[in-house]
DNA sequence: TTGTCATATTCATAAATTTCGATATGTTCC
DNA sequence: GGAACATATCGAAATTTATGAATATGACAA
């Protein structure tokens, strides 16, 4: 069994960042809107609440939650706040992820 | 702007199991135990409990759910219940995700 | 400049969910 | 039966989520 430092409480901190990632992406209201982005697409906080059940203080709230994660990269440009997918974090981390099942798992 | 059937409340289908690895790999917790185990080990329930904060009926619940999101086998043999970690699932699941994000976004 | 929309965030609050431990129940082995 | 282990249930606490109202910021016209 591995134990980090002297018990289990402590976690090797290059998997902090991950936690953050994957709360983020275990969501189904941020899946949705994730999905929302077309390719390179940028989209505002308008647009989505438009088509979401959610008011637009909520989608505004799991926006701001997709972005602490890095999973989202954000803009304000005169009156609205642009976000478009973060694709290089998103693929180093999953490949980061996946490098690590395949060598210890 | 991707929209699935008439509005943003439906998830493709393959979607779903994938909500729930990420949810289980979300939170701390689970995330330590996942690390304790070395490759190809299995664990039980009480193995962790001893190197965890956390109270047993706590464990077992966090096992559970890594079980039901796939991200572990398990096995019952006599008294003990052995987990260990299902390595192709997981690799499987990220490279989708991954391959995904190349194509996608 | 001043006033007025339009946008996004923050705040306060309520509701819902999750988390965790204690206890009770179920299995398996002796 | 009794001991050891795991699971299920339940309630309290903590956290997360959802919402409308209030606030902040920018664009634009008078």
């Amino acid at each position: 069994m591995k134990l980090f430092g002297t018990n289990i409480s402590s976690i090797p901190p290059e998997w902090k960042p991950l936690a953050r990632v994957f709360a983020a992406l275990g969501d189904e209201h941020r899946q949705r809107i994730l999905l929302l982005f077309e390719k390179g697409e940028r989209l505002n906080v308008g647009q989505i609440a438009a088509v979401s059940t959610l008011a637009r203080s909520t989608v505004s709230h799991h926006l701001q939650i997709l972005h602490k994660a890095s999973v989202l990269c954000s803009e304000k440009i005169g009156k609205e706040v642009w976000f478009w997918i973060n694709r290089n974090w998103l693929e180093k981390t999953l490949g980061n992820v996946l490098n690590y099942v395949q060598q210890n798992c």
